[in-house]
DNA sequence: TCTACATTACTTGCATACAAGCTTGTACGT
DNA sequence: ACGTACAAGCTTGTATGCAAGTAATGTAGA
């Protein structure tokens, strides 16, 4: 049986692992059935969720994943890289060692993800670098906040289909622990808000999926069929 | 009758106007009687703001506005230190006159609050500012993270019964907003990241209320007696 | 008088039941 | 043949009921 931490661990996880794409819908039922609780403890968890950022509801149609508009996701990103750029601003002076070398320990997991993972956990680990960063600073308020917030940017990537590579990021990541290493804080400030950048850079190259249902429909049900489009009689 | 939303901003708001005092308890049951709902509707509400991290719940004994230990709170200011740090930084280039020009009101409005209104309403606006500054900028989720995290440091303050002046607070404001007149954003971020140490530096000079119903009964019931406390043995 | 124990009242945890509304399918009328 | 109206099914919204556990109170015994 599962608790509502769990399905909300879960739910989070999956969209972390871009599993869970954006604009999906998630009846509470199917919930309920999948995890084997009863809709009372889906819609708590739901409820949850939707104070995180991470899903919406449309009264008496349902559940879904959040579809940030190009505005949203540039806004989601403009807040990683103030509080990540303050964050990392915020440690001049103090000592580095252990941090470093937890997060080279993590970058070491991120290139293992690279060959051998799956893609989930790859999106996963990329994210959660954010996260440890801020985690081994001691701040455990502002680790919180980046678990969402690379949450919501990871939602942007996917419906924006990002094209920023995972060795890319990867490769920014050991950059800025290096810089680090030097003790050059305003460095390693830059470098991210450069990987940050690049990361979004990667958006916006192609057409959003559509929030709208019709819209959508339209765009999955465009390439299948002739020039002539002929799906009326069916 | 009442929503869920309603529910949610009323807590916060009463945070916020330090109305709610932090180990506060919250019964379901009267919850639903003050809004006129079920109690369904009020475990709902109650599961965002744990999300959201204003409440926790303690199993089969009941919810309570959470009470951060003197860690938590040095952790919550470092937050806001890094965020508004880093939102400022990012300011950098952009034009700021009808940021200024918002902000300016507000601050007129917190002027008029320090005469009349009661000390809820003064609380409420010293914390709006920081979300209105955020907002103003164009930070959406940043005025929302900012939102929550304003409210998390004004139980700070109510609990460690921060010595800061409401007036000195309006008046480290005001300067900031000049110097973001004078297009000085660095100025404008120490200052912030200044006043933000003076409020978290009014901090831990009192014991911190107990968070023990019996000690808060204590506390509530000392002033009527004589000085020595007996009550111990009741 | 103090302590140990049983009982009682109260609170949360979770599931179920019912109400309200949207979507879809069908039949009827034009 | 087309459009509209109506009805059925499915989904969410809300309330209620019961189970499980906690704290408090009262009572009996030493």
């Amino acid at each position: 049986m599962a608790t509502q931490s769990d399905i909300t661990h879960r739910v989070v996880e999956s969209i972390l692992g871009q599993r869970l794409a954006p604009g999906e819908r998630l009846g509470e039922q199917a919930l309920a059935d999948h995890f084997g609780v009863s809709r009372t403890l889906i819609r708590e968890a739901l409820m949850q969720l939707q104070a995180r950022g991470f899903v919406e509801v449309r009264t008496r149609k349902g559940w879904y994943v959040v579809e940030p508009s190009l505005d949203e996701a540039r806004d989601a990103f403009a807040a990683r890289r103030a509080v990540e750029g303050g964050m990392l601003r915020q440690t001049e002076g103090r000592p580095l060692q252990a941090v470093i070398r937890k997060l080279r320990q993590h970058i070491k997991d991120e290139e293992h993800a690279l060959d051998g993972s799956d893609a989930a956990t790859r999106a996963f680990l990329l994210s959660d670098f954010h996260v440890c960063l801020a985690a081994c600073l001691g701040h455990r308020v502002l680790a919180d906040i980046l678990r969402d917030l690379t949450a919501r940017t990871t939602i942007v990537a996917t419906l924006y289909q990002s094209s920023h590579d995972a060795r890319a990021s990867c490769a920014d990541h050991a950059r800025i622990v290096d810089m680090l290493d030097c003790g050059d804080i305003v460095g390693a400030e830059r470098l991210m808000l450069e990987h940050l950048g690049s990361v979004e850079s990667g958006l916006g190259k192609s057409i959003p999926t559509q929030s709208d249902d019709r819209q959508r429909l339209r765009a999955t049900l465009a390439p299948v069929s002739k020039p002539e489009p002929r799906l009326a009689s069916g």
